[in-house]
DNA sequence: GGGGCCGATCAATCATAGCT
DNA sequence: CAGCTATGATTGATCGGCCC
């Protein structure tokens, strides 16, 4: 696709081009919250993204329209009621909050001057 | 099974791929600082204001072509010597002798 | 010292666009 | 048209900072 001429022409920034820098090396690590498999083995990757439930969703959702922030004792009775730790609670407000403010941000420039509307 | 996903609500999703010349833009800023492709919030307006999609799409951008950069070097191989070669700027960490090394078209 | 929050990012995944 | 890859968006969870 690419006409091979540009391969040995500017040894140096090809150089450049293929350096492994940092960035390239970062890897997370795996998450600690989930539900260790029951047997768990204590330091087994349980590393796997937990996928709420659509009624999970719908319930942190809810709770989140109450009150944008959870008490401890709140966010007790939310993972209880919902089957998860109170991390994957705290993390999910957090992450809403996030998604909220994008939202607002989003909306505020939309609305800001030109955009003579559609 | 229980995947009983709502994937309905999700109809925002409709995405359109961004126009070949705002990539253009995209990608020459990402190889000209392939030593650390993170830009700031500033450069991401700027870039977002360029290329004619908002600030978010800039990052996801961003994080997509990083994630997926590192995940196979090789695949973008071609790439990344085509962008270096056409804009020969330094990156390394930026600003280095006094200033005045400004470089974009301003007419 | 620890816990929560924020902002940015990661990493896996979803769903579609687009090419072969 | 099917099949496959490229790509933008979403999101649970991590990382580093900061504050209390």
């Amino acid at each position: 696709r690419l006409p091979p001429q540009c391969k040995e022409k500017d040894q140096e920034h090809a150089e450049e081009t293929s350096k492994t820098f940092d960035w390239m090396k970062v890897k997370r690590n795996p998450p600690k919250t989930a539900v260790l498999s029951e047997f768990g083995v204590p330091g087994q990757p349980n590393a796997i993204r937990t996928n709420f439930t659509t009624k999970q969703l719908t319930e942190l959702e809810k709770e989140f329209h109450f009150n944008k922030y959870l008490t401890r004792a709140r966010r007790v009775e939310v993972a209880a009621s919902l089957e998860l730790n109170e991390t994957q609670v705290k993390i999910w407000f957090q992450n809403r909050r996030m998604k909220q403010k994008k939202r607002e941000k989003l909306g505020c420039v939309l609305a800001g001057s030109t955009a003579p509307e559609k | 099974v229980m995947i009983l996903r709502s994937r309905f609500l999700d109809a925002r999703r409709k995405r359109r791929n961004f126009n070949k010349q705002a990539t253009e833009i995209l990608n020459e800023y990402f190889y000209s600082h392939l030593s650390n492709p993170y830009p700031s919030e500033e450069a991401k307006e700027e870039l977002a204001k360029k290329c004619g999609i908002t600030v978010s799409q800039v990052s996801n951008w961003f994080g997509n072509k990083r994630i997926r950069y590192k995940k196979n070097i090789g695949k973008f191989q071609e790439e990344a010597n085509m962008y270096a070669a056409r804009t020969a700027v330094n990156a390394t960490s930026v600003s280095a002798h006094g200033s005045q090394a400004n470089s974009p078209s301003t007419p």
